[in-house]
RNA sequence: GAGGGUGUAGCUCAUUCGGUUAGAGCGUCAGAUUGUGGCUCUGAAGGUAGUGGGUUCGAUCCCCAUCAUCCUCCCCA
């Protein structure tokens, strides 16, 4: 019997050796997942965020207060599951109500006024499976708790940006908007359906259930029809407080100036519940209309779950996404591990003898492999050569005798005879 | 949740209007070269044609079911 992964996953595995034609699909490849988890660390740092951990599942009340009840994430798309003892558990099915309520519960707010957080790790919906979407994906993605100025805002887009920049997607789109308070959105559902309702009979069947369930959802809508017809349909900007709107625009001329270049889109809603004032997207061509990663600020989530009156903003993006779009636009695949040698006995002696010298150079913090098979020295060199070796030892009879080894430099096919004492020198140089 | 496409070797694909023994390229392994790689040549291994059932003298091909996978919509990262 065969197991087959479940729906919706996918295996991480390590990139095919060096020099072979055929390569498995970035999503697949470990080297490309260290690479753009690597890049996004190293870009937080500069940004001077930590990062935090907290675990895949959380009590299931959590998300339903902090994501949404109405929201199809949690109405219809989590992981649910009954512990022995009768806790009622959920998969995570997103990052930041999980960080949150690790904010909340060590009170991180008592060691510093602002927290600056980065989180990476898998969530879990589910829903059918498409590509780059998945039953188990991966985000990575930060929070800033304690401050609302708006240039925070822009700075979390800027750090997106910079992001995607250092991993070569240049060709982003930063789409963003304001949803305002609970108060003024309230105020806007109501002036949307009220612009909606007599159109209502000429819409799409997928827009008049939206009607009812989620109007702000209507202006998303792909159906031409539709588009067509909310075309004059009012904007959530002009239902903004002064605050909110002013937040706005300190928003947008910080991005300008920062060089962002931005689009407002009126029509942009997120899927949670819990975002306040601005909500951004960034998206790449290459994906279509399905988003890169994307954020908002949430100035009462903090509190809603418990903890003190604390604004917050963070942003979160899809892994998987990020390694399809770097495919698509050709970018170079991310290197493996490269090998500083590999090991080439000949014979049984020399196998022997390779494990000691194999170990040494490792202690003195060589990357080192060696040959298992005991194949012919040709196969040996391929081996080398495929695990992207800069040197292979070769040692035989002959070395053993005179403690030495033969020492092949295999980008120049220069070969040098030397002793087995400097040896981890003249690798490690 | 709704609709559609595709399942043949590790990978990419041929083939057969239903007919004996299902092929190729790439990859793998071996040999040419008993200790020197990327090129070349020779050879080998690798398949219950996703699975189960049906129609038929005969099914990889036609039909049904099932599973897997991909795509679109819903929803969303």
């Amino acid at each position: 019997m065969q197991y087959g992964r479940p729906d919706g996953t996918f295996d991480i595995v390590p990139p095919v050796p060096c020099g072979r034609k055929e390569a498995r699909s970035f999503v697949n490849d470990s080297a490309c997942w260290l690479h753009v988890e690597g890049v996004f660390r190293s870009v937080c740092k500069a940004y001077g965020f930590a990062e935090i951990r907290t675990p895949i599942f959380e009590q299931t009340d959590l998300f339903h207060r902090a994501v949404g009840d109405g929201t199809d994430i949690v109405a219809k798309e989590t992981y649910d599951l009954v512990t022995r003892g009768g806790d009622r558990l959920t998969l995570r099915p997103e990052g930041t109500a999980g960080a949150i309520r690790a904010y909340v519960s060590e009170r991180l707010w008592i060691e510093r006024p602002i927290a600056k957080l980065l989180y990476i790790g898998p969530n879990f919906r589910y829903e059918r499976a498409q590509r780059g979407r998945y039953r188990q994906h991966h985000q990575a993605g930060v929070e800033v708790l304690g401050a609302s100025m708006p240039s925070i805002d822009a700075e979390i887009i800027d750090l997106a940006v910079a992001f995607y920049k250092a991993l070569g997607i240049v060709d982003l789109t930063v789409k963003v908007n304001s949803v305002g308070t609970k108060e003024s959105r309230v105020a806007y559902v109501d002036a949307l359906k009220a612009y909606a309702e007599p159109l209502l009979s000429e819409m799409s069947d997928d827009n008049k259930r939206r009607f009812e369930q989620n109007p702000l959802r209507m202006l998303d809508s792909k159906d031409k029809r539709d588009i067509a017809l909310l075309e004059n349909a009012p904007n959530l900007v002009d239902f903004l407080d002064d605050e909110s709107a002013h937040h706005f625009e300190k928003v947008c001329s910080h991005l300008t100036a920062l060089g962002i270049p931005f689009e407002v889109d009126h029509r942009l809603v997120r899927g949670f519940d819990y975002y306040t004032r601005t909500a951004f997207e960034i998206q790449c061509k290459v994906l279509g209309d399905k988003a890169l990663g994307g954020g908002g600020r949430y100035n009462q989530l903090v509190e809603q779950l418990g903890g003190p009156a604390t604004a917050g903003i963070g942003f979160g993006l899809g892994i998987e996404r990020v390694l399809i779009t770097m495919e698509e636009l050709g970018l170079p695949r991310p290197g493996g591990n490269q090998l500083d040698a590999f090991i080439c006995p000949m014979g049984d002696a020399a196998r022997d003898t390779s494990v000691t010298i194999a170990s040494q150079l490792r202690q003195a913090g060589l990357s080192i492999d060696v040959d298992y098979l005991g194949r012919r020295l040709k196969a040996m060199l391929e081996m080398a050569d495929a695990g992207g070796a800069k040197y292979a030892i070769v040692i035989g009879d002959d070395e053993i005798a005179s403690q030495t080894a033969s020492v092949r430099e295999l980008a120049t096919q220069t070969q040098h005879t030397v002793a087995l004492s400097e040896l981890a020198t003249f690798v490690g140089k």
